[in-house]
DNA sequence: ACGGCACGTGAGAGCGCTCTCGCGCAACGC
DNA sequence: GCGTTGCGCGAGAGCGCTCTCACGTGCCGT
């Protein structure tokens, strides 16, 4: 914890290579316009002296601050329980890496800390935001859209108000469920079940759509709604098979709830994928593979999907950048999902 | 995404209040030595205006940036596949938030990432760190010494260099193993096998020495080296039976080897725990609650270990402003685990 | 050979804030 | 009553950087 060690300047850096701040700063931030050997003796004295330019000055003029912010609901406890979060983080911190921007993580919890993260987005810390906020009656996207920061939402921000400008990286829940149920229907199975996730997160009615497209004028009976956690499949699996014994096949919003949901039917002496055939939704390994059987899922792309948001930020903040560019303003990307075929089904 | 809003500063708020930007200052930083009538008209015009101090200009005069970096090594898989990340960021967060400081996200994967964390921090542009570097060979605790920047790692670095004012968080990695491999002495059982974490981390290693700490003079053939993935725990136990095919208990490092390990006992038709008990470590709850049967484990306060780490951080940093202070040093801290009795042992 | 042009460099202003300093005023002691 | 303290406030410097602008040099055209 050695402390002042007073931080040399732009000033020190210029006085030991024998030319003005101006060139300094010039070489600092690319060099063009200097002359070779002047490049050459600035670039030996800033090694020499160690010096690291002071971002703080550095933003006060330029207005820019090479960070963005990640902003993370914590009620979104599915995030929090899975390793999603971990994922997109990863996907997000490399690209923002990739183009020298810091990673500023706002968790929120409670609705005094959305005031607080709007009040920091405001606040102009950081050139824009990434925001999960998979709730439908979230306040946050609002309350960053009056923010005036370039965001870019992870999931379709389920939101009543101005969708203008509105920019979402989300998977396609709706056609992975699709995909789930052709594959019982391809198996031969007719009575397939769905056990929703919480249907206050556009990813689960997403997900509850795709399974009525292909399951048109199906049994209302076979759909029980459930909240993503394990022991909310086990709830809604016990339901089911109260309701409609004859049921062949499972449909469950997650893996986590798959995995209650095999637990219950295996209790019940249903064997799977014999009697029952399960599908889950996600592919967290963690989970997937340790089931009993393995889990035939939906799997997406969660890093890919963090990568994508910022990818698709930073191009935001560029064009803003270039004065209103000739570029197109980035619009919104659904990734695809691909099944994942285990023992499960 | 509303650009150009310019953004009012002192200045102005001065003017609409009819004051000096002295004491706007002053009135924005707490409002000490500010009569109370001149307090309220400032606020009074930072309201109508909707203020908001520019950080950076702040930054420029006082140096510092109420912001923190946490740095994860991203070798550090374990660290991310598990919802610990998660977790000791929520810790973390929450008590920076209170203490109105920012999380700077950093993570890195391989060597070169290194060099740029080491830039970053010395490049003084958040006031301290909190690292996770739990692998013996890390380089980053050297190189973070070196930058001067305060820092409390989590997890004991196995780090063979200057000590000296190394302040760390840990948990009692030692002590929970003891209570796990006593937890199965209690239960009449002497042939206790441990499948070890990876051990070129000091957790790994911690929990090792705290199972040869009961089975002194204990045999070695039931000591497996494994890696702390599921997958590493089968190819352990599948090995540990062929050695000894009179265990009669197994400790595994942490809870995915212990699931893993749970597997292979039941595919060679032991019963868990009537033949065989199982205790893990970590009580990572996805896991954990979804074995069959349900895991014993060694739990440990994620969330305070971040919250902790956090907290020790900033203690040191006041402690830095208010120059060489009259308070002690914060020194490492190792916290307490505990021992949940479930289904397995 | 001289004017013009472009390019490389330096001088200097200023980003928005904090903080030291000094001034003026009220309250105190003698 | 005057000197003295102390507190509240304003003036102004300056944090380290970028960026505009003006200047000097070398090179071209004619």
């Amino acid at each position: 914890m050695a402390e002042t060690a007073p931080r040399p300047t732009l000033e020190a850096v210029a006085a030991r290579a024998g030319v003005s701040r101006a060139t300094v700063s010039r070489v600092v931030n690319g060099g063009d316009g200097v002359r070779e050997p002047l490049v050459e003796r600035v670039r030996k004295a800033v090694e020499e002296l160690g010096y690291v330019p002071n971002q703080a000055a550095r933003s006060l003029v330029t207005r820019r601050h090479d960070a963005i912010a990640v902003v993370v609901a914590e009620p979104e406890t599915r995030v929090f329980a899975d390793p999603f979060f971990a994922l997109q983080l990863r996907g997000i911190s490399k690209e923002l890496t990739a183009h020298d921007n810091q990673l500023v993580l706002l968790l929120t919890e409670g609705r005094d800390d959305h005031a607080r993260v709007g009040r920091y987005l405001a606040g102009g810390h950081v050139d824009g935001a990434l925001v999960f906020s998979l709730h439908l009656d979230d306040p946050l996207p609002e309350l960053i859209q009056r923010a005036g920061v370039p965001t870019v939402f992870g999931g379709r921000p389920g939101w009543s108000g101005d969708r203008r400008g509105v920019v979402y990286v989300d998977v396609d829940n709706r056609g992975g469920a699709r995909d789930a149920v052709r594959h019982f229907v391809g198996l031969g199975r007719s009575r397939i079940a769905h056990i929703t996730g919480a249907l206050d997160q556009t990813s689960a009615v997403d997900r509850l759509d795709g399974y009525r497209d292909v399951m048109v004028d199906g049994d209302p009976q076979l759909i029980v709604e459930s909240d993503f956690t394990p022991a909310g499949g086990e709830r809604a699996m016990r339901e089911l098979l109260a309701r409609c014994p004859d049921l062949d096949a499972v449909f469950a919003a997650n893996d986590l709830t798959a995995a209650g949901a095999m637990r219950v039917l295996r209790e019940a002496g249903r064997r799977v994928p014999e009697d029952v055939a399960v599908v889950g939704f996600d592919d967290m390994l963690p989970v997937a593979e340790q089931t009993e059987p393995s889990l035939t899922t939906i799997r997406q792309d969660i890093e890919e999907m963090g990568r994508l948001m910022a990818r698709l930020l930073l191009r935001a903040l560029e064009r803003n950048a270039a004065d209103q560019g000739i570029t197109a303003a980035p619009s919104s990307v659904v990734l695809p999902t691909t099944l994942v075929r285990r023992a499960s089904a």
